[in-house]
DNA sequence: CACGGTATCGACACAGTGTCGAGTCGGTCA
DNA sequence: TGACCGACTCGACACTGTGTCGATACCGTG
């Protein structure tokens, strides 16, 4: 949905770079720079210059900045897809151990594109599309975090209280805005060590109320 | 020299505004203006027309617009501190009260400058002195939370488990990112007059890792 | 080889920001 | 009273960045 448009097969090998190595270049300069400073103090002629255009061939492969900011983080959401998809759902046989790994996945995944999880931070409150795309990454994880604890409930070993899907909205917005911190080291913040471990603590807390995990913690030791 | 008389026509009203009038007048000019769109929909000759000056003298009397932002989130975190300082302490007495007192404070505070509250938000990512005065609020908030945890827990109210400072992060960036959702009409989220509950629950589980309150809550009718 | 889609850029129009210098105005003091 | 000062005001300018348009070059295909 949020990919560049699908153009027809372009020129093979010639002696012109082709547009999909272009539209690569712009993407790549663009992650590049994002770890340097901030989107707003990029133009678009720092974006076009890095890949070896002038600015107006630029709109040639993106209506506007922010619209490559958008492919950037559709990259990274279908990765956070993937790298949650192959978490072993041990959520009957260690809860606890199943919770950490999501909590862990997404730190891992978002943290290792922190600089262009950072810029969509920021652009989502003004694009409507990155916006969009964030809300959609943010309700598909509160959904699934909303099935899981109703199981728990019906399983007998999460106790009834609030609205599973209150609870879900609550403690998926503090991750991100934990984990949000953590990586803009922002002020105040937890250890960027123990963040996945504070989240997890409460998330257990939350949805068990019980100080001890169902098992024990993979990493229970600070 | 040799001015054209058709020039002079300004400065019609017997007194002049005085330059505290104009400060005040940009500012409410931007408060209301914040309650129709964005900041960055908002340009400096808007509200300088808003305020009846040219844009040139809105310079004399602040530095940018974020500058005139910064104003505006002053005047509502100093209100926010006063209504705390308000809140009865029954942190000993009643501590579901106490907290549920503190979490709806700052709701509705903030609640009602919201369009200054989700400006603020979206500006202090890029304009380092709104980010700086608003950590300062979450800071403060922070510590106040991490000291009452210490306290429960010497007074035996609450277990041991997260570092106090870690849990009082955890919960406060909870609470800034899910009032925001809600003031910003974000998806996903909670239900506007569910917030304050649903926040006061996880916090008591949180603290106090058990389901019902250590006192009844004010308001258990869901 | 000419045709058409792909790709490219110079030049322009435009919106917004920030600054400068030239003023106006009301009050103070010699 | 009139020279002066500081608060206040704005027209005009310079600058930066965005987005568009029309002209043109390139290249595989018929």
């Amino acid at each position: 949905m949020a990919s560049a448009p699908a153009r027809s097969v372009r020129g093979r090998r010639a002696s012109r770079p082709s547009g999909d190595d272009r539209e690569g270049a712009i993407l790549a300069t663009a992650e590049r720079l994002l770890g340097e400073r901030a989107l707003r103090a990029i133009s678009i002629d720092d974006l076009a210059r890095g890949a070896g255009i002038s600015r107006p061939t630029f709109y040639f492969y993106f209506p506007s900045k922010d619209a490559v900011l958008l492919a950037l983080l559709d990259r990274v959401v279908r990765e956070a897809d993937e790298a949650l998809a192959a978490v072993p759902d041990t959520l009957a046989a260690d809860p606890s151990r199943f919770w950490r790994e999501c909590i862990a996945t997404y730190h891992r995944t978002f943290g290792a594109h922190a600089a262009v999880t950072l810029a969509c931070a920021e652009v989502r409150l003004s694009n409507a599309e990155v916006g969009a795309l964030w809300s959609r990454v943010m309700e598909s994880w509160t959904q699934a975090v909303t099935a899981a604890v109703e199981g728990e409930r019906e399983r007998g070993t999460a106790p009834a209280g609030l609205p599973a899907r209150d609870l879900a909205i609550a403690l998926v917005s503090m991750n991100e805005r934990v984990l949000y911190s953590s990586f803009a080291h922002d002020v105040p913040t937890v250890d960027e060590r123990d963040v996945v471990d504070v989240l997890h603590t409460v998330w257990l807390n939350a949805i068990y109320q019980t100080t001890t995990p169902p098992t024990g913690s993979s990493r229970p030791d600070r």
